[in-house]
DNA sequence: GATAAATGTACACAAACATGCAACATCGTG
DNA sequence: CACGATGTTGCATGTTTGTGTACATTTATC
C-alpha cells in the first residue's frame, strides 16, 4: 500500500511537489515531513517551506512533525445567529410591518429569518410554514402562533430542511407572504442562491406566496451568486438596511419593486 | 468490532494523536490512558499531557485513569422546560446505551426524548429523525448528527408535528431504533397515549422501525391512558428509573421486555 | 489507615522548527 | 554572451516543542 504508485515524486518541480504533496494528504489525511523529504528527495526544510506556503492557503493545517488536513469547520450557526443582532433587528421590525393581521407566513432559513420571526406580533392570528426548526421552535416559545413545520433532511450549513421533500411539500401549500432568504439580490437580474438545491427550495416558496418580500443586508445587494432564484418580477417588496445605497435602492424601485428602508441603528 | 479497525496509531503526530483520542472517546465514551499509551506506543505521560490539553479545551473531561466526555452541559432554558432534569438524565444515559454508532434513530417529541437527543454520542454516524424542532434544533446545534425533520401541523402542546401529513411521512422512511414518548405503559395491556393522532403518529413510528425503546418515568409504569398505541409485544426494550418498583420490572421482563435500570440519582 | 496505582511537577534531551545566508539554476534583457 | 533579477535549495544558527525519567503528591481500594 506505501510505494505501489508508479508516481515518480523525485526530481519533482516545486509547484509539482506541492501539488502532490495535497494530493498526499487528501489521501492519507496526514502527511509527514520526514517521509516527504525522503520521497521527494529534498530537505526537511523545503518541505517544511512548501507546507508553510500551502498552510498559508488554508490547503493543510501545519503541525509539529508535518500536517493534516484543515478542520473544515464552517461558521457554525449558532454563532452566526448572533453576529450583528441589532442591525437584523432593525431590518425585522421594517420587514414586520408588511405583515397584516391572519395571514399565513412562509418563511426560510437563516438568521435574518429568525430575526423577523423573533419580531411577529403575537396574538394577530398569524399562520407560519418553515423549514427551520430553529424559528418553529422561537415561535412554539412565544406561544400564540400556528406553526406548520416543513420536513426534509436538515442541512446544517443552513439550518432547514431543503431537498426534493421539502420542495414537495411547499408546493402543496399557500402563504399570503413569503420570505426567501437572500443570498444575493441584484437589480438586473433578481433573485440568487449559492446552492443548488437551496435555490428549488426557494422558488417553490415563491411560487407558493401571493407576495415575496426580501430582506437584504448591505452585503446581499447588488451582489450575484450561482444560481438564480427567480426574476425581480416575482419580488414586491424589498427591505433594506438605513445604510443602503441611494441609487441602488432607486434602481429596485425602477424595476417596480416597492423598496422599504429600516430605521438605523446605533451601533 | 474492536480492534477490526486497520487505523495504525502507532507513529502518529502529537496533535493528530490527540484527534484519535477524540474520535475514541467520542465512539466509546471513555478512555483509558494505559490503553491509549500501548495503542500509540508512547508513555502515559504523554497521554496524560494530552488529556489535559484537551480537557482545558473542554473537550473532554479528565478522571482518575483516564478520561470521560464532558458533562452535557443543559443550558438553562432547556432545563426550565424539564421537571426533572437529572431524573431524566440518568434515563437518558441508559437509553443512549442501547444506541450503535452508524445506527438510524426515530425520536417522538417530548421532554425526556430531549434529554436522550442530548446524550447522544456525537460522532458516531447516528442519523435522527424526529418530529420536533426543538430536538432537531437541540442536534444541529451538536453537530455531527443527520437530522431529518419530519413535517406538519406543530402541536404546542406537543411540541412536534403530529397528524395525517406527519404520518405519511413516517411511513416512508425506515429506522433501526424508535424512542416513541410515553403515555403511559402498561404490561397487560401494551403502550398508551392521550390524544388520538398523536397515538397514529406513535403507531406508525413503531412500524417504520426494527426495534421499539420505551423510556419511562415511574409515574407513567403500571398507568393506562385513553387510546391504545401498541401490544407490549411490539416493545423490545423498557428503560425505566432506578426507583422503579422492582415487582413491576418483572412484569414487563415476563412478557418478553428487557428491561433496562437506570442509574440512582442523587437528587 | 495501609498499599498500589495514578497523577502533577521539574528537569534533561532530542526532534522539529524558523530564520538568515550563501550557492546554484533559471530566465529575461541589454 | 554578459548581466542582473528572481527564485529555490541546503546548511548553520538559535529557538520552540514534545517526550521520557525522577520524585513528591494525590487518589482509589481494600
Amino acid at each position: 500500500m506505501a510505494k505501489l504508485a508508479p508516481t515518480i515524486d523525485r526530481n519533482a518541480l516545486p509547484e509539482e511537489r506541492q501539488q502532490r504533496i495535497l494530493a498526499r494528504l487528501r489521501n492519507e489525511g496526514r502527511v509527514v515531513a520526514a517521509e516527504l523529504a525522503e520521497a521527494f528527495e529534498v530537505s526537511e526544510d523545503s518541505i517544511r517551506r512548501d507546507l508553510r506556503e500551502l498552510a498559508a492557503q488554508g490547503l493543510c493545517k501545519r503541525v509539529y512533525g508535518g500536517a493534516l488536513l484543515p478542520a473544515v469547520t464552517v461558521t457554525p450557526l449558532k454563532q452566526r445567529r448572533t453576529e450583528h443582532p441589532l442591525r437584523k433587528q432593525a431590518l425585522a421590525r421594517k420587514a414586520v410591518s408588511l405583515v397584516k393581521p391572519g395571514q399565513t407566513l412562509l418563511i426560510d432559513a437563516g438568521t435574518t429569518n429568525a430575526a423577523i420571526a423573533a419580531a411577529l406580533p403575537v396574538g394577530a392570528g398569524l399562520t407560519v410554514i418553515t423549514n427551520a426548526p430553529h424559528i418553529a421552535q422561537l415561535l412554539l416559545d412565544r406561544e400564540g402562533f400556528e406553526v406548520l413545520l416543513i420536513g426534509g433532511r436538515v442541512v446544517p450549513s443552513i439550518g432547514g430542511a431543503i431537498g426534493a421533500q421539502a420542495v414537495e411539500q411547499v408546493k402543496r401549500m399557500r402563504a399570503d407572504l413569503c420570505f426567501p432568504g437572500a443570498c444575493a439580490i441584484d437589480a438586473a437580474h433578481g433573485l440568487w442562491g449559492f446552492d443548488s438545491e437551496e435555490t428549488l427550495f426557494k422558488r417553490a416558496m415563491i411560487d407558493a406566496s401571493d407576495e415575496t418580500v426580501v430582506v437584504a443586508t448591505d452585503d446581499k445587494l447588488g451582489a450575484v451568486a450561482a444560481h438564480q432564484v427567480a426574476e425581480l418580477a416575482r419580488v414586491q417588496h424589498l427591505v433594506v438596511e438605513h445604510s443602503a445605497d441611494r441609487a441602488t435602492r432607486a434602481a429596485f424601485a425602477a424595476h417596480g419593486v416597492m423598496v422599504h428602508r429600516a430605521e438605523a441603528v446605533s451601533g
